[in-house]
DNA sequence: CCTAATGTCTCTAGCAACTAGAGGTTCAAG
DNA sequence: CTTGAACCTCTAGTTGCTAGAGACATTAGG
């Protein structure tokens, strides 16, 4: 039996992380110690690790769900295993094509820059005018954080 | 003097988000009408079009606040507004690598699916097992949604 | 056996960037 | 003058966590 923090080292996932999966349902409640703290088997380890990987790749939380309650029948087709990661993909591939329109956009942006002033900047002029865009970037949904 | 509505179908932002950027700051606070509706000049539908913009091609909205900011500076030099852009062609161009991998991996996965049940699923496996993964795909932060 | 350090517990609140809804007021057209 | 759309404020929800408070459990060393 494991601790939470040593399968979640192992199967790298914060401590913090582990619990809000547990209270969302994608992890079943665990035995616990005599002083009540969480004890894992290593079954669990092993669906924990398929989280992490699951989410790596990009797969939202509702299709890991999906996911685990399918592998909990081994026998039916895996037809439906294969629409959620094709589903993935496609999004994926959606998002890189309009990723790299932007880092057209943006490449153009710094490229014209010639570094003057800030009424000339060419950087401000093409944020406050879509009419100067090459590309037709539709909305990303996310902002980039790192 | 525009009503919210109207400047929002002119840049292309929902009602409830300018009322939002107006609440964290964004917008000015706009005059009001007799009845306290909010009436914006023509030049806050320029700085709103520029949030627009700025917003789709990814910079968060805090680059967005500094490079407002600096607009309203125009005789300052435009490193800083240079700088705020690169660091986003950056961003952007770190998450298209990522896509990339998780694109591979995931195009991986489904082409080995060989339409049988889930206990033999590639996907499943794979999934499963992140040693079976050739590319070295780092964690992306945001899940894909649409 | 005691103590100190670390690990764990629960609970609440916060992040980005909005979106949705309730319940009420104001405006413009007919 | 009435109807219906648009507007107002306020609160709470979304996704996938992360951070903190304050208390209890466990373990290694002396």
């Amino acid at each position: 039996m494991l601790t939470i923090g040593k399968m979640g080292q192992a199967a790298g996932v914060k401590v913090p992380t582990i619990r809000y999966y547990e209270q969302i349902g994608l992890l079943p409640g665990a035995e616990r110690s005599s002083g009540n703290q969480r004890l894992y088997a290593r079954g669990t380890q092993d669906r924990l690790a398929f989280i992490r990987h699951a989410r790596e790749l990009g797969f939202p939380l509702d299709a890991i769900r999906d996911l685990l309650g399918l592998t909990d029948r081994p026998d039916q087709s895996c037809a439906e295993v294969d629409a959620i990661a094709r589903t993935q993909l496609h999004a994926v591939q959606g998002r890189i094509a309009r990723l790299q329109a932007l880092q057209a956009e943006l490449e153009r942006m710094v490229d014209h820059c010639a570094g003057g002033t800030i009424a000339a900047c060419r950087v401000i002029e093409v944020l406050g005018n879509h009419a100067h865009c090459a590309a037709d970037h539709g909305r990303d949904l996310h902002t980039v954080s790192e």
